[in-house]
DNA sequence: ATTTAGTACTATGTAATACCAAGTATTATT
DNA sequence: AATAATACTTGGTATTACATAGTACTAAAT
C-alpha cells in the first residue's frame, strides 16, 4: 500500500473545495489555478482539473468566458456564481468539521503519548 | 450538486487514516470502530468499513483474531501491525500537509475578508 | 510562407474507494 | 422452534483523481 496512493485518495473531494476557494478571489483560467494550487503544494493535473471545472460549471457553481490571449491560444476564464459562493461556504464548514473530527480522534492518541512522555 | 456527496468525497482517503488511528490505541472490532468514529462525528457504514478493514489486512497493516463474545456471535478483533504503525505516521504527515495546504489557500481569502472587516 | 514549439483545452479509459443493499452465520431471546 | 440481535461477507453503483492521447490556436523558428 503506497503512501502516494493514500495521498491521492485524500485529495479526492478536497480539490473541488480548493478550486472554488482559489476562484473566490477572482476569475482565473486553468493554468492560473494549477499554479495557485502548486504554490500551496497541492498538485492537480490537467486530466483532473478540466473535467472538474466542467462538472462545477454544469452544476451551476462556475461560469466562464473566453478571452483572447496575447501569449498563445484563447483562454477560458472561470468565476464563481452566487451559488458557487454559497456552496463554498458549505464546503468551508464541511472541511472544518472533518478536520475537527480527525483531530478529535487523534487527540485521544496524543493524550496517551503525552502521558508516556511525562 | 449536493453537499452530502461532497462530504462523502472528502471522506475518501481519510477513513483509512482514522481507522488506523483508532486502532493505534489498541485492538477493536468493527462496531467499536464505528462507535469511535461516530463519537468523532465521522459516520462510516458497514459496506465501507468491512472492505476497508480487509484491504488494510491484505496490505499487511492490520492483523486480526477471532474472539468469542458473550453478547452474540464471535467478533473479529483487529490490531495494527508494525507496518501499520509506520504507515499511520506517514498518513499523519500527509494529512497535516493537506490541512496546511488548504489553510494556505484559504488564508489568501481570509486576508481579503479580514481587511474588509476592518 | 511553412514548419515547429508552446499553450490551452477535450475526451476517454483506468484505478480506487465510499456507499447501498442483500445475504449468510452465530448467538440470544421469545 | 421461531424470531431478533449481532457480526460479517459480497457485489453492484456512483464518483473522482489520474494517465494518456488527441485537437486547436497562437507564437516563434526556419
Amino acid at each position: 500500500m503506497k503512501i502516494e496512493n493514500a495521498k491521492a485518495q485524500m485529495r479526492k473531494g478536497v480539490l473541488e473545495y480548493c478550486i472554488l476557494s482559489v476562484l473566490s478571489r477572482g476569475d482565473a483560467y486553468a493554468s492560473d489555478i494549477i499554479n495557485e494550487m502548486k504554490e500551496a503544494r497541492i498538485i492537480v493535473v490537467e486530466g483532473t482539473l478540466y473535467p472538474l471545472l466542467t462538472r462545477l460549471k454544469n452544476a451551476g457553481l462556475l461560469s466562464y468566458r473566453w478571452e483572447e490571449s496575447t501569449q498563445g491560444p484563447p483562454r477560458k476564464y472561470y468565476e464563481l456564481t452566487d451559488r458557487g459562493r454559497e456552496f463554498l461556504q458549505e464546503l468551508d464548514l464541511s472541511w472544518t468539521e472533518l478536520v475537527n473530527s480527525v483531530q478529535f480522534i487523534n487527540s485521544k492518541n496524543q493524550n496517551h503519548e503525552e502521558s508516556s512522555d511525562h
